[in-house]
DNA sequence: CTTATGTCAGGGTCACTGAAATCG
DNA sequence: CCGATTTCAGTGCCCCTGACATAA
């Protein structure tokens, strides 16, 4: 958890910022809305690296295996994972060189393309992956505060957003 | 945005990520959520530092400078800014320094206690907030996709993982 | 030659730890 | 002396720009 030595607040602090915003300006929604993504998704993050660190792992580090571990055989050109990962090419050289220290993934050539570097998982990331996977389901990945129905209006609910940046047709 | 160099999928990765997914693992709809969130603060964080950048401002310093603005004297503890902006306190010190150097604001002793210091908004800041302001909500904070309706729906939805987390009571 | 792929160098923001200085 | 507040030094993470080498 983000060790922010703060104190709980008797009133939700984004309530009291929109009775301020809306006194002076327009969108009061989407600025609700905006600053409550923007802090679960903080809280989110900080769960998530909390419970990955003792395998070694941030999120999106993880999220790297957990694309391996889903196609054929365990490996991917490395531009294949920056387009599937929406993630900038050297952001993927950078992530894929810290698995590789750590042992949960192999730079390969690419059998045809002498341009391309395949990330392959070793067996150690297979068992990362299984392991961490395993303890983020246990701890309901951070959002234990919302059944399955509230889930899946969030899901439903951002997609259009997605949709809008240009994310898939 | 985001200058990644990705093409528009002809599906929803993440409706792919969660097929894979249920077929190994429990917990497919909260991971569909978090991937949903994650992403979508990520395509957030892009408009907003983009409409916020020819104001001299990035979104942390945005939040901290309408912070100052809805307070009384424009001026506050930079202690308090920490516990409303849920920032680590040297956090608040490097997002102060660079707003005092930007001249959006200005360092001010405490009045009766000497160990604190106030963050006291400045013409300049208090000018930026009202442009960068009228800017973001002229975008409607990258969230046009949706409408007020929905805007409502998220806002309420992620309110218990706020609540759960402790930031307020 | 032009394009695609990946790497490297370097800068920027922010979070965090640990230590120190100042003041109540 | 103890505790609260802020700052500083250093580390890590991730994103980004630009330049470059290699190969299709």
């Amino acid at each position: 958890m983000p060790s922010v030595p703060q104190r709980t607040l008797p009133f939700d602090p984004i309530d009291e910022a929109a009775r301020h915003w809306s006194l002076r300006w327009d969108g009061v929604a989407a600025m609700r809305a905006v600053t409550s993504l923007m802090r679960v998704q903080q809280l989110l993050i900080g769960h998530l690296d909390e419970v990955l660190r003792p395998h070694g792992l941030t999120f999106a580090r993880y999220e790297a295996l957990v694309l391996l571990s889903f196609s054929r055989h365990g490996a991917l050109p490395l531009g294949k994972m920056g387009q599937r990962l929406q993630v900038h090419p050297t952001s993927v050289t950078s992530i894929v060189n810290r698995l590789e220290a750590s042992g949960h993934l192999r730079r390969e050539p690419h059998p045809s393309d002498g341009r391309t570097v395949m990330a392959a998982l070793t067996d150690v990331g297979r068992a990362a992956v299984e392991a961490a996977t395993a303890d983020l389901v246990a701890g309901g990945f951070g959002l234990d505060a919302l059944d399955e129905d509230a889930l899946a209006q969030i899901t439903h609910l951002l997609r259009p957003v997605r949709r809008a940046a240009g994310d898939f047709a």
